[in-house]
DNA sequence: ATATAAGTTTAAGCATCCTTAAATTTATTA
DNA sequence: TAATAAATTTAAGGATGCTTAAACTTATAT
């Protein structure tokens, strides 16, 4: 177990690697809230500690071992996050920051009991896929944003992003949630908003609302 | 909330003042595991932020703010370590240093979610009081220590010391948890081991461990 | 009362993880 | 291709919280 702010660096390189965003200082420093200089540091830190590839100028890679160790930081993350949300009853957009601290915290023994208790979950509240052990990814619906679902079609919500408080909650308010059904009405030319409908309302939503919103069509 | 460093050298502080324990250096530097000149450095700091009154080579006290601030911090860790055993379901022998790097963690909203779920408890796993939110003290059983307890006489386990894991850990192994009620048969003026009863078994434990159990008489 | 022991502080230094400013490299655009 | 912009790294430095060694103060024992 390494300190906490190698994994941060470690769990943020893991979750841009997934999401196939190219990794580089920059991202990291804006993911992180750090100042680029600072990320080279590290950057060179985890190098020599064989979490990472890392050549100057270029783009970054977990190694082997850093990609297992990250994935495991994530595996710890997504376990606190949804049991905050099912056995405390925290609403979803209070366990990210939560678990963010949590993570660090926890012996493996204790993540496993949660895990246990949980009835080993594979997604978490905002439908991120939980890690294995062997940091297997368990299987992800298809799915696409739901600002480019085409005008009359409708799927459920599979997955949300998790970053934004702000934003989580508002979805909570408008009775979005994983698993809803989600018809898209109309789309506005003018702002690129849309008119959706669910739980048998129509509400209007923005376009970058609707990007963070993933949707499983059929 | 200040970094973990300072919670643990005020939580320290706390629990020796509680324990009526003059508070030294030497003695924070022995419970924290690091020198005594570690100890000096931060104790100007603790200073210089008015958690605690110190002037050099004299005795350390907790400041009103500092009282305050470290009584919180040792509720987060017993509503942590009653979570963990209640819920959770770890043994008391584990709640301990689990607890201790989880109170840096969570926020005060989650603590309370916590005690809320375990409808407010007075007493963690070792029966030690946890503080309100205004730092008061839940009252405690008069106890004596288990080697203080003269032959023929009986009592109830009302609390025993959390620090030291494989001790924890025996006590278990021997069936003595907290209510249970224990005997004294004989004290052995040899090595000053206690025979009790307790199960209706009876067993010689040392004096060491038997002052590190107490005892609620009549 | 004095010597010795114990406890505490000071001094110097190290690792970690940040910062800003300047220099360098790479990417973009005219 | 050359100029400009953007990204990245290097350099210098700061805060934190440790370390060991040496100096100093207080307590204890003869
Ligand atoms: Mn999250
Ligand atoms: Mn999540
Ligand atoms: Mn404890
Ligand atoms: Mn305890």
């Amino acid at each position: 177990m390494q300190n906490i702010s190698t994994e941060n660096y470690l769990s943020e390189i893991y979750k841009l690697e997934q999401s196939n965003v190219k990794v580089k200082t920059n991202v990291i420093a804006k993911k992180l809230e750090i100042s680029n200089a600072a990320v080279t540091d590290m950057l060179k830190k985890l190098s020599n500690n064989g979490w990472i590839l890392y050549e100057r100028y270029k783009n970054i890679e977990l190694t082997k071992n850093g990609k297992e160790y990250a994935s495991q930081i994530v595996r710890r993350h997504r376990i606190w996050e949804i049991f905050l949300h099912q056995i405390v009853g925290l609403p979803w957009d209070k366990v990210h920051d939560e678990a963010h601290r949590l993570e660090h915290s926890a012996s493996d023994e204790l993540v496993d009991k949660l895990e246990e208790m949980l009835e080993f979950p594979e997604f978490d509240p905002h439908g991120d896929p939980i890690p294995g052990k062997d940091g297997s990814i368990p299987k992800i619906k298809d799915s696409i944003p739901l600002s480019k679902v085409r005008v009359g079609i409708s799927g459920k919500v599979v997955r949300v992003n998790d970053f934004d408080n702000n934003f989580l909650n508002y979805l909570s308010q408008i009775g979005l949630k994983l698993g809803k059904k989600i018809t898209v009405k109309e789309k506005l030319s003018f702002d690129n908003s849309l008119l959706i409908k669910i739980n048998d309302k129509q509400i209007n939503i923005s376009n970058k609302l609707a990007s963070n919103v993933f949707i499983n069509l059929n």
